[in-house]
RNA sequence: GGCCCCAUCGACUAGUGGUUAGGUCAUCACCCUUUCAAGGUGGUAGCACGGGUUCGAAUCCCGUUGGGGUCACCA
């Protein structure tokens, strides 16, 4: 074990959508193993038949790479420990399973589900805790079945499953790298179902099995495991395996501090993904939501490499976190002010794309789709967008007509002069040779103050007219990207649209 | 309910016997300002409770309360 390369896994079951807890779990498998110079493994946990949805393997991988979590071995890639998918080791559990049957570590049950659901009702009608009764436990373990009728059932083709012996009365203690030492006594472990009547073993059995073949050095999962812990321990003892080491996670909760789940907001990474956050964002949010650097650090931001450097176990908490959208949001916006132009360009071209196959724009295409151009659209905006794609969908000014106006900023903005002022000043702008913010600007100021007016009493018509809303960049370079063309038709069109509401 | 885990501002957390209990998000006020942001300054706000141990506890121990997880032929 000591001088032992470090291996670590994520252990999904391919049930669906890959959920922000499970992306933290893997996160931290991730970046323990990265720090120690170790590997990281996807292995895809499918022994329940009827759970398993399509595609899901391979949208958990995707959606793990887009976060820059990328396996060293995985069902996709392979590896030397492989198959990765535990519905392809199934002889494998059965060769692991019959050592466990000759040894008298495990036995055959025929109970059926209606015998177990009645024997469970029963206990706990008097007030016992439900477990397996025990009922076909075999002589020779201990039991009333004698083995000729076990021969006998297992000749006729019955339908069974096998059980692990727990032993009785015996104290199970482990020492968890997040925790501490942890101490269960085993009367209140249940004699586990390992191999279900349908052949597959279940997650308990075929986990603790390809954790040791796998040759994983630290299990690092969800606080849910805890209480299944002396099972597993108990299979190591078994096979005289030496257990790895383990840290359970605690688990990521809800406003309400219930464990985080649909219903009370987003729980898929997916989700997030389509909203439009980036994968900086959530990777840095989620990997603060348990654990920080300490030593005084304030440090909020964190990228991916400067996570691998920092990260520790034994600086993840105990306590869970809840899963608080605001902090994200904050986070999406301190990558969005400094990430590079180019990847901001990059990502905004194909939504603007998909936007203009919705809608006409009666600005000249080329321009509006031009990198030059968008880059002036970032610099404007920059600073006042959540969210990247909002770059397009909270600047829609910048490419199409507006489609309304705000009715309440044009009741404050308007006085009986405006329309004449504006219809003034549009001559003005038609006139200027050079529409740059700095000339739009001294235009303006010249015109208005001869007259013994602010400017602000022509701003803000004028940025209500070219964009529809009340808020926004810097009026002057707003109308300089926007084009002399556009501004003055926004103006003019504008003026007639809203007649109804300042005539 | 049994077993197990957990407990510092509304949220994420720093803190490992002696601190005016620090930072970030959110929130409030002010400044900047054509708007909205961004930025700046300042503020409100926390050690769940009760016992110990100690000269001294957010920090160590016990209990209480509260929250969570788990008790399947699901993972």
């Amino acid at each position: 074990m000591v001088g032992q390369r470090v291996r670590t896994r994520f252990a999904p079951s391919p049930t669906g959508y890959l959920h922000v807890g499970g992306l933290r779990t893997a996160l931290y498998n991730y970046l323990f193993a990265k720090k120690m110079k170790g590997d990281f493994i996807i292995r895809i946990e499918d022994t329940d038949q009827s759970r398993k949805v399509e595609d899901a393997q391979k949208n958990l991988i995707k959606t793990l790479e887009w976060a820059g979590i990328i396996a060293d071995e995985n069902p996709e890639r392979g590896g030397n420990f492989g198959p990765y998918v535990q519905s392809e080791r199934l002889d494998i559990y059965a060769q692991y399973c019959k050592q466990l049957l000759n040894d008298q570590h495990a036995y055959y049950c025929f109970a059926t589900h209606d015998e177990l659901e009645e024997n469970r009702q029963l206990q706990i009608k008097q007030g016992f805790q439900p477990k397996y009764n025990r009922k076909w436990l075999p002589e020779e373990m201990g039991g009333t079945i004698p083995a000729s009728i076990i021969k006998q059932k297992l000749k006729s083709g019955e339908p069974y499953v096998i059980r692990m012996k727990v032993p009785d009365y015996v104290s199970i203690w482990f020492e968890d790298i997040i925790r501490g030492p942890i101490e269960f006594d085993s009367s209140t472990i249940d004699d586990q179902v390992l191999m279900k009547s349908d052949g597959f073993p279940t997650y308990h059995f075929a986990s603790v099995i390809d954790d040791h073949l796998m040759e994983f050095t630290h299990i690092i999962r969800g606080e849910e495991w805890l209480s299944s812990m002396p099972k597993h321990l108990l299979l190591y003892e078994f096979f005289g395996w030496e257990p790895p080491k383990v840290a359970h996670l605690p688990l990521l909760l809800n406003p309400d501090r219930s464990k985080l789940s649909k219903r009370q907001g987003d729980v898929a990474v997916e989700d997030y993904i389509r909203k439009g956050y980036s994968a900086d964002a959530i990777v840095n949010f989620v990997a603060m939501l348990g654990w920080n650097e300490g030593e005084g650090s304030e440090q909020e931001v964190y990228g991916m490499e400067e996570l691998i450097e920092k990260f520790s176990l034994e600086r993840v908490g105990k306590a869970g976190a809840v899963f608080n959208i605001e902090k994200l949001n904050w986070l999406e916006k301190q990558y969005i002010k400094h990430r590079p132009t180019e990847k901001l360009i990059a990502t905004i071209k194909p939504i603007l794309a998909a936007e203009l196959e919705q809608k006409t724009s009666l600005m000249p295409l080329e321009m509006i789709t031009s990198e030059a151009y968008l880059e002036k659209v970032i610099e404007l905006m920059r600073e006042r967008v959540g969210l990247e794609h909002e770059f397009v969908t909270f600047s829609t000014y910048f490419y199409f007509e507006p489609e309304s106006y705000d009715e309440e900023a044009i009741k404050k903005r308007w006085t009986p002069d405006t329309n004449t002022l504006l219809h003034e000043f549009v001559t003005i702008l038609e006139s200027l040779e050079e529409f740059s913010a700095d000339n739009i600007e001294m235009q303006l100021k010249a015109f208005v103050e001869p007259k013994g007016l602010k400017a602000a009493i022509l701003i803000h018509p004028l940025r209500i007219l070219s964009s529809g809303v009340s808020f926004g960049p810097s009026l002057y370079h707003m109308l300089e990207v926007l084009g002399k063309e556009t501004v003055l038709r926004r103006i003019r069109t504008g003026i007639k649209k809203i007649a109804y509401l300042v005539s």
